[in-house]
DNA sequence: AAATCGGTCAACCGCGACTTT
DNA sequence: GAAAGTCGCGGTTGACCGATT
């Protein structure tokens, strides 16, 4: 059996882009094959986890202010190591940025602190605080409807709801070949205007994918990708 | 100035759960 | 119902960078 190689390691711009058009037409789901024809040369695993961890729209990457600390140790005293549970009760932080920031800051300051000031704000003085919080985003989360940033994100994520669930019915073969098609069709078509420049022979456009989204007739090209007839 | 150390974080790995064939 | 495929989670690794010696 042949082995493909896939690529490893540090994720490039233009991978990222060329990651972002894909999920930006195709949805989050069928990473494997999403990985296989977008040519990325990566495992559906890791375009999955960067896409989550990184190029998803609405993730904060800034540091995390005290609220989300606070409420990140009250949640994983109260969880254990859920990252992704308790990822769902902070819009914007995934699991793995949450990990991250417990075994390298909280972990420690929850250690030194034990039984000090921090152990007892976060007992008695902020636990209204934290309770709210939790209250809040888990309110949002409950009824569907998530807050401010959020909205923007949940827009784009009901928009792939858009696509009939039917089409994601179709498997490998016709999913992928459909797929391939559609690439041809796209380098001949829509990168036969403007975009022939951006364009290289493996099928790989150098462009910006927020003319995907945003481009009047996007969801045009994913209506004809699915038409099976 | 160079070497070493320690902190940070993106990315990988392994595994279990779930879904599809 | 079994096997294969896929997804999601949590733990771990390794590259990078600034601080320290």
């Amino acid at each position: 059996m042949q082995r493909e190689h896939l690529r490893k390691g540090t994720w490039l711009q233009e991978e990222d882009e060329q990651l972002t058009s894909f999920v930006a037409r195709l949805g989050e789901r069928r990473w494997d094959s999403l990985a296989k024809v977008s040519g990325l040369g990566r495992s559906g695993k890791s375009c999955r986890l960067r896409w989550m961890n990184y190029l998803r729209p609405n993730l904060k990457h800034g540091p995390f202010n005290v609220e989300e600390e606070q409420l990140i140790v009250q949640l994983q005293k109260q969880l254990g190591n859920k990252w992704a549970k308790i990822a769902k009760r902070l819009p914007g932080r995934t699991d793995n940025e949450i990990k991250n920031y417990w075994r390298t800051h909280l972990r420690k300051k929850a250690q030194v602190q034990q039984g000090g000031d921090f152990k007892h704000k976060l007992e008695s003085g902020t636990q209204d605080l934290n309770q709210q919080s939790i209250d809040m985003v888990s309110k949002d989360y409950s009824t569907g409807k998530v807050s401010c940033q959020d909205s923007e994100w949940e827009t784009k994520d009901s928009s792939m709801d858009t696509l009939p669930l039917s089409d994601w019915e179709l498997r490998r073969s016709p999913y992928e070949t459909r797929i391939l098609d559609w690439i041809a069709e796209l380098k001949k078509g829509y990168c036969g205007k403007e975009l022939e420049q951006d364009c290289n022979s493996t099928g790989k456009c150098n462009h910006n994918p927020q003319e995907f989204e945003e481009g009047s007739d996007s969801w045009d090209y994913s209506g004809s990708l699915w038409d099976m007839n």
